[in-house]
DNA sequence: TAGGCCATCTGGTCCT
DNA sequence: AGGACCAGATGGCCTA
């Protein structure tokens, strides 16, 4: 529901193996017979279940293999190799438990020749099991690795709430946005365009992420929605623009007044939203947005322009209070004394507690106390 | 009920 | 050889 297509050229690959088979084209399933570990083919055995069709076991590692036909698109349980066959009682075991290749499939077609089948003695077959059930234990906890980090990432992307996650794609898509936007304002070396910046940070995002960004930023969603060309339109009213954000304009050390004025009479654009802060910055939005807003620039390479040969410092304080609200605001913060912007500062504020981010960038000859702080 | 999202299982490939 | 990584497949849960 979250996620729409995104910008990505092309989802559909050519997969590498032929694992998609086409849905259609596999035979019926039982109910659910879709995990289960099949090991054996014997269709004599009575009681155990019918091999799984899609997910039995294909054990066809005998590089002597190499170059054959494929046994059977599907993966059925075809076991031709044992590193450990050199034990002769096991051998003879095996030897009893061959079976002759089965002649005709289900449809009546003669099988595919290839190497006799053998069947598991007992003791491969738990050792197989043991494998595979390790490697499913191995692959949740990758997974589960895969997904911490992706709440981590979640808590430090501009909006965060416990009660309703971003999705993983759009927490990936709101991280690279953020990236984006901070990057901007770094690269621009001045105070950063708060209404861009939002936009910046909802473009390409989901209707009801970009309504979630927009919630926690208390600002109106429809403000800076963009268009199917990811072209950012401002239907209407400018109106509301003024009660986007509870600008702190003591916090930029500037009158309130002033940079809203610029907001609520300029009509902003998104190539044209330059805040004058006082006027002494030079527009900076000459490229935009992380999703190819610069045609033949990026040639559809997503990267933010981090340049200025800096670092990024960013400083979260009180993790903790993070969520408990879910109403968050985003100000910036000048630095009194800090003309030259070389330091920006940027909240995320909620009502009990606020959380202070802070973007240190470190050029020539600059060194910031993001460098004696520990990371 | 359809669609989105997610967890899990699975097997192929790559890497050490 | 074994683990990591990856992607396909599937079912469960949730929501509009």
């Amino acid at each position: 529901m979250l996620t729409l297509p995104y910008e990505e050229p092309d989802m559909t690959y050519e997969p590498r193996f032929g694992a998609n088979y086409p849905r259609g084209s596999l035979p019926d399933l039982e109910p659910n017979p879709i995990h289960s570990l099949n090991v054996t083919s014997d269709p004599e055995r009575e009681g155990e279940e019918e091999p799984d069709p899609i997910h039995s076991l294909d054990i066809t590692s005998n590089p002597e293999r190499e170059g054959e036909e494929e046994p059977d698109p599907i993966h059925s349980l075809d076991i031709t190799s044992d590193p450990e066959e050199g034990d002769i009682s096991e051998r003879e075991d095996e030897e009893e438990e061959r079976e002759d290749d089965i002649q005709q499939d289900e449809n009546g077609h003669p099988r595919k020749r290839g190497p006799r089948r053998k069947k598991l003695t007992k003791g491969r077959q738990e050792r197989v099991t043991v494998r595979r059930h390790e490697a499913n234990a191995r692959e949740r906890s990758r997974m589960h690795g895969l997904n911490d980090a992706l709440e981590s990432l979640r808590k430090v992307v501009p909006c965060y709430s416990k009660t309703q996650k971003l999705s993983k794609i759009e927490t990936l898509r709101l991280a690279k946005n953020y990236i984006w936007a901070l990057s901007e304002t770094l690269s621009a070396g001045k105070k950063p365009d708060l209404l861009g910046f939002v936009q910046t940070l909802c473009k390409g995002l989901s209707q009801p992420t970009t309504n979630l960004v927009a919630g926690c930023l208390q600002l109106k969603a429809r403000s800076f929605l963009t268009d199917h060309n990811g072209e950012v339109t401002y239907p209407g009213s400018t109106a509301h623009y003024d009660n986007m954000y509870p600008y702190p304009g003591a916090d930029l050390g500037t009158a309130p007044g002033q940079a809203c004025s610029t907001l609520v009479s300029g009509k902003p654009s998104y190539h044209s939203r330059h805040y004058s802060y006082g006027g002494q910055y030079e527009p900076y939005y000459d490229h935009t947005s992380p999703e190819g807003g610069r045609e033949g620039h990026l040639g559809g390479q997503i990267s933010p322009p981090l340049n200025f040969n800096g670092i990024f410092s960013l400083k979260h304080d009180e993790p903790e209070e993070y969520g408990k609200s879910g109403h968050y605001g985003m100000r910036y913060n000048s630095v009194p004394g800090h003309g030259s912007l070389s330091s920006a500062s940027m909240y995320r504020v909620s009502p009990e507690g606020r959380l202070h981010y802070e973007l240190h960038l470190r050029s020539a000859g600059q060194t910031h106390k993001a460098e004696t702080q520990s990371q």
